[in-house]
DNA sequence: TACTCATGAGCAA
DNA sequence: TGCTCCTGAGTAG
């Protein structure tokens, strides 16, 4: 489930079982004919930035983003891995772990120039809390200077990193805010509030693997039809006031709220 | 077997 | 705004 969290699960795991060791890159598929400038390298950095992951090797980085469809499948081995199964883009290989990665929205090599571009096109990202950057000022500010709706705002990766539709659903409803009221009608109380539930809310995500978001749900592992507020809910009863689940397309993604909680 | 859908985003018009 | 990229899971028949 590609948000922000699972980025940041995907960069620890980079790290636990791949940091430090030499690398073999391949593209099963045949798609990632890059694989060849990385290949042999040692892994030196595996970060998560929003949705994208940066594995840093001496003569570049692999930038990757699942988009969509993306998928990591990771196994440990004792001798052999086994065949890669399906559409591989790209295969990552250490002694004793692999990792394969399928269908990405992206995966490519560039050099420091392209990764300090891409990161500078990314808002902030709230799991990488750094004080001395202002991320949350950052945040309140390009909200508060638009008449874009909150909604769109929050899935605006310049505007803040690693929120998707999931999310974007969870923290409005949570937050009793329309997903309709534009960022300048929005007060930097409810900007800040949302931020630190996000901050929460992906912390979670990275910590057990799922988005969850009821508090009443932290613990254990709820079915999916029992996981969320109002997300993938729609004709169904509001869980605070009963009243049916909206559903409605906001720039072609499909947008979940409660017309009557969340009231502009 | 065929069809639909999805947690995303770049690009042209 | 609509099209396109791209893969696999789920569902209907």
């Amino acid at each position: 489930m590609p948000e922000g969290h699972t980025v940041h699960r995907t960069a620890n795991r980079f790290r636990k079982d791949f940091a430090g060791r030499e690398l073999n890159i391949s593209s099963p598929q045949g798609r990632f004919i890059d694989a060849v400038l990385v290949t042999g390298q040692q892994l030196e950095s595996s970060e998560a930035f929003g949705k994208h992951l940066f594995l840093g090797f001496p003569s570049g980085f692999i930038r990757i983003h699942l988009g969509i469809y993306g998928k990591w499948r990771f196994a440990e081995f004792k001798a052999e891995p086994k065949e890669p199964v399906g559409q591989v883009r790209a295969r990552f290989l250490s002694e004793h772990f692999v990792a394969d990665l399928v269908g990405p929205t992206a995966c490519e090599v560039i050099d420091l120039a392209g990764y300090q571009l891409q990161k500078s096109k990314l808002g902030p990202d709230p799991l990488r809390i750094d004080p001395a950057d202002q991320e949350l000022e950052r945040f309140i500010g390009r909200c508060q200077r638009t008449k874009t709706p909150i909604g769109q705002l929050l899935m605006d990766q310049s505007v803040i990193s690693g929120i998707g539709n999931v999310y974007r659903a969870e923290l409005l409803f949570r937050a009793r805010l329309s997903p309709f009221r534009t960022g300048n009608e929005v007060s930097e109380q409810d900007l800040a509030g949302i931020w630190f539930d996000a901050v929460k809310l992906m912390k979670i995500g990275v910590t057990k693997g799922i988005m969850l978001t009821r508090d009443d749900h932290l613990r254990g592992m709820p079915q999916l039809k029992d996981r969320y507020f109002v997300y993938k809910r729609e004709g169904l009863p509001c869980r605070n006031c009963g009243n049916e689940v909206s559903l409605q397309l906001m720039s072609s993604r499909k947008l979940y709220w409660c017309t009557s909680c969340q009231k502009l």
